[in-house]
DNA sequence: ATGAAAGCGCTAACAT
DNA sequence: ATGTTAGCGCTTTCAT
């Protein structure tokens, strides 16, 4: 009964039509002037935009997801948000998202049994996200399958895929990790320990390649007790110190494979009366804010947060625009962030 | 040209016509089975979500949302991602909330201009959210204006609106406060210090206030340059510390607004040589993971992100709830959430 | 209890 | 360059 063009004005909000019917236009014109979608004149858009202004009009994006099959909404999937290395990473991502016009969908629970993967997918389908940022650094390939399924475009930390939807970001650990390394020998240390993440996170191994092979090319001899396995949390850390200091050919040095882990291992250093860096030198890697505050301040291998969203999100928006037009060709693609040494106060020449 | 029934069979996804076929019955059907909305017989229903099984279906929440109005979407706005606190409890609150069938639009970043506030309020209204949670703890009001105005639920924390749809969690500061200084006092601190986070910040405010109060009910003369400005940062820790350093009068222990500033505070102290706990004794609040492995272990007030979360995610369902049936008013509630002492070894009897 | 049909707000194909 | 119109996939009257 109440006619179309009182819609908005007297009760709800506006909607396109209330924008087309102020504006003296149809209903397409206005889609095409937000849109930019095709030529519109003028003086049309003018009258659009000054209508759009003045009933302070939005579009549904549901209703323009159904109709046009694109929701804008991107996924991104974190390992452990505990590790503020992740928050900040969902932050940067964000930002960058936003300012493209991108929603997030953020998945920052600890993924853990086979069910999480299912409901986080699930999620994603649900939503219909454009395009999923896998930033869990391993352990994710169940994850990939059903994403792949359905053509989703991928970015992944540290694995590649053969699909050409599926992007890769290649961390060059080798670079910071040498740094360390040569930092270390550079000091005097010769026997160095390595505090190992989980197995099944690729970033984890990577990294320990990193070191064995900084470490060979150093000439040093690694004895194989000092390569211990730790799982990039505090206690992990603190554990993992606590083993070596049980050996009876202790380490002078002991670069962790992130941060969490050398700020557990500065707790069992001063839990056992070791001074860093006097009688202990300890390197982290990521760099995350803490390490600033760390007692001594930590020696890290930064990695940025913020590259590292940008070309997360770089790798998503080509392949997201790849899928809109329809003759272009999914075309993988590789990015490359790198990694540095952070000399702080952790590290010193090991007691004579 | 293609018939509806080929659809999803051979090439895209399943839709609910998909279902119906399969199933032999109409669309209405398939969608009361799935949202239970009116009664359905045993058979039927179960040939329904057969085929729902079969195919692998779910509804397109686009399409769902756009009819019915209810995005079952639920906002979240956080201070600063940068403080473990709130990571910690993002993922308490997506943890609840998808348990309970709803996505999350999370707002993580650093709030600072109007023009940030305002990107927030679009991209909640754009995405239709339900309700959300401002967990800002203060410097918020511009952001309720805009989503009263929408008639949106909001849950805030310590911030009471005279609005049916905007519900408040009143954190109960006092009793963590109140042990905490009793516990000073026990261990025979006269001199406690305070060190205070921004003034825009409704919970710092409050806490400032139980820090004042707590110390009267003791008996305690605070002397006004021990209660220091901060910012709930790890650098406005040290900075507020270094000031309390430079006074004549020291003061024998501190009180912090927060973890982050607390473990600021631990830095200024070990690099003035002050040793904690024996010079000094710090107490944080918050109880973030990282107050176990700082040296020493930080006595914090703790507040738990978890009930934090619940408490929020509850208030909003209830107004959710009330939105959707029509004949139901809303209902402004309150909910509480404690906190307590933990005592750990930041804390001793300061010297003679 | 079930089905037919209208229409949520928008985009895109088609017509002019 | 602009308008008309057919759906996008679903929920929800209204019939039966």
């Amino acid at each position: 009964m109440t006619p179309r063009s009182a819609r908005g004005t007297i009760n709800g909000k506006p909607d396109i039509r209330t924008v087309a019917s102020l504006a003296r236009v149809s209903i397409a014109t206005v889609s095409r002037t937000i849109n930019g979608s095709s030529a519109v004149s003028d003086k049309l858009s003018k009258r659009v935009w000054q209508a759009i202004e003045q009933l302070n009009y939005f579009p549904n994006t549901h209703a323009r997801s159904l109709v046009s099959g694109r929701s804008r909404i991107l996924g991104i999937i974190v390992e452990n948000i505990t590790n503020p290395f992740f928050p900040e990473l969902i932050a940067s991502f964000e930002e960058i998202a936003v300012t493209h016009g991108f929603e997030l969908l953020v998945s920052s629970g600890n993924i853990q049994s086979a069910a999480q993967i299912e409901t986080i997918v699930r999620r994603m389908l649900e939503r219909k996200v454009e395009g999923v940022a896998v930033l869990t650094f391993g352990s994710e390939e169940s994850v990939l399958d059903q994403l792949v399924n359905h053509s989703i475009p991928l970015v992944l930390a540290e694995f590649e895929v053969n699909n050409p939807r599926v992007s890769t970001i290649l961390i060059d650990y080798a670079t910071g990790v040498r740094e360390a390394v040569e930092h270390l020998v550079k000091l005097g240390h010769r026997k160095i320990a390595y505090l190992a993440g989980p197995h099944t996170l690729h970033s984890a191994e990577t990294r320990l390649h990193c070191f064995e092979s900084a470490t060979a090319v150093c000439g040093l001899r690694i004895r194989r007790e000092w390569i211990v396995d730790a799982d990039h949390t505090l206690k992990g850390g603190e554990a993992g110190m606590q083993r070596l200091l049980r050996l009876k050919e202790r380490p002078t040095a002991v670069i962790c494979s992130n941060d969490m882990t050398a700020i557990g291992v500065l707790h069992a250093a001063h839990q056992a009366r070791l001074s860093v860096p006097e009688e202990l030198s300890v390197i982290g890697l990521d760099d995350i804010a803490f390490t600033e505050f760390t007692l001594p301040p930590l020696t890290t291998i930064g990695l940025s947060r913020h590259d590292l969203a940008r070309a997360a999100f770089d790798a998503l928006r080509v392949q997201v625009e790849a899928m809109a037009e329809p003759g272009v060709q999914p075309v993988q693609r590789r990015f490359e962030v790198t990694t540095k040494l952070v000399v702080r106060e952790s590290t010193a020449a090991p007691k004579a």
